[in-house]
DNA sequence: TAATCGTGGAA
DNA sequence: TTTCCAAGATT
């Protein structure tokens, strides 16, 4: 309803002069910062904590510094590079993003959100974030953080609803000043205020520059509604850390892996064997009893 | 649409 | 100890 107003909302635009003042000092908000490294460092954030890839991605960029760089490098490399930082499979698009944007674009990484989009592990979130944070264009930016902070603050809602794109593109477009250099720093504000105050399990309302207008606390912080959202599955026993233990050998190997070695990792030989098959399925690993196992070149 | 895909730190 | 959560993409 607020964006058929045409003007857009107004709600959002507050957080500029709070995320101005701020701001955490993160490596891509640095000047001089390329748009190579803001697709790389969009990659590793994809459900990976800033923390954990602040370092990985200072490692990643000295020896890959650009596109064409990585691209004359196997896969492997990148996945070994990639090393624990979740995902091995964003390792793999990431060298192949590299592969098309030399192949496809002379080595520049694109600007159009379209071409982006076009580009292997690049999606709705990552297009609008390069575009957004590299390029300065004003288009809408949602995470998992501005959903959170678009639920709240306009919508009235504890928790935010699924990814929806046809729901989160036009209402986050709404909240978006017209200057550019504002556009930019409410989506990177928005980001960053569900990082830092509008968290998901103790919000900060104390403190929040929203607070005189945020609909969800005007409304008394009522408690979320329908019902709760999935629980991850567990960890521990899951295919998901067969997978990890043996990409860990194959990582830490030279050669190839025999087949006893693959399964010497898990003992449940179904579970194993089904990890294996979606490995070699998703790239992630090449070969087979006979020959070995590897990495992909 | 919903399930799948790692890993680690904090509550 | 267990649960929650983290700048999503893909099928």
């Amino acid at each position: 309803m607020p964006e058929s107003l045409g003007s857009g909302g107004d709600n959002l635009p507050a957080i500029v002069p709070w995320f101005r003042e701020n701001k955490r000092d993160l490596p891509w908000r640095r000047e001089g910062f390329t748009p190579w490294g803001t697709l790389v460092s969009e990659f590793m954030l994809q459900q990976t904590p800033v923390v954990r890839v602040i370092p990985r991605l200072a490692e990643w960029l000295e020896r890959w510094p650009t596109p064409a760089s990585l691209a004359a490098s196997p896969a492997s490399d990148a996945v070994r590079a990639w090393d624990r930082l979740g995902y091995p499979r964003r390792a793999l698009n990431l060298h192949a993003c590299a592969v098309a944007i030399t192949e496809r674009h002379g080595g520049v990484v694109p600007s159009d959100v379209s071409e982006l989009l076009a580009l292997p592990g690049i999606g709705d979130y990552t297009a609008r974030a390069i575009a957004a944070f590299a390029y300065g264009r004003r288009v809408p930016v949602v995470d998992t953080n501005v959903r959170r902070v678009l639920a709240r603050a306009v919508e009235g809602l504890a928790e935010p609803w699924a990814p929806n794109a046809k729901r989160d593109l036009p209402l986050m477009e709404g909240q978006l000043p017209p200057d550019l250099d504002d556009a930019r720093d409410t989506n990177a504000g928005a980001m960053e205020l569900g990082a830092l105050v509008c968290v998901a399990r103790t919000p900060r309302c104390d403190v929040c520059p929203l607070a005189d207008r945020c609909a969800w606390l005007l409304a008394g912080r009522p408690e979320h509604a329908g019902p709760k959202a999935r629980t991850q599955k567990k960890y521990e026993g899951s295919d998901r850390q067969v997978r990890g233990l043996i990409l860990r050998e194959l990582r830490a190997s030279d050669v190839p892996l025999t087949a006893a070695e693959v399964e010497s990792v898990w003992g449940e030989p179904a579970q194993r064997d089904r990890a294996l098959a979606s490995l070699l399925r998703d790239g992630l690993v090449t070969g087979s009893a006979d020959e070995g196992y590897s990495l992909p070149e």
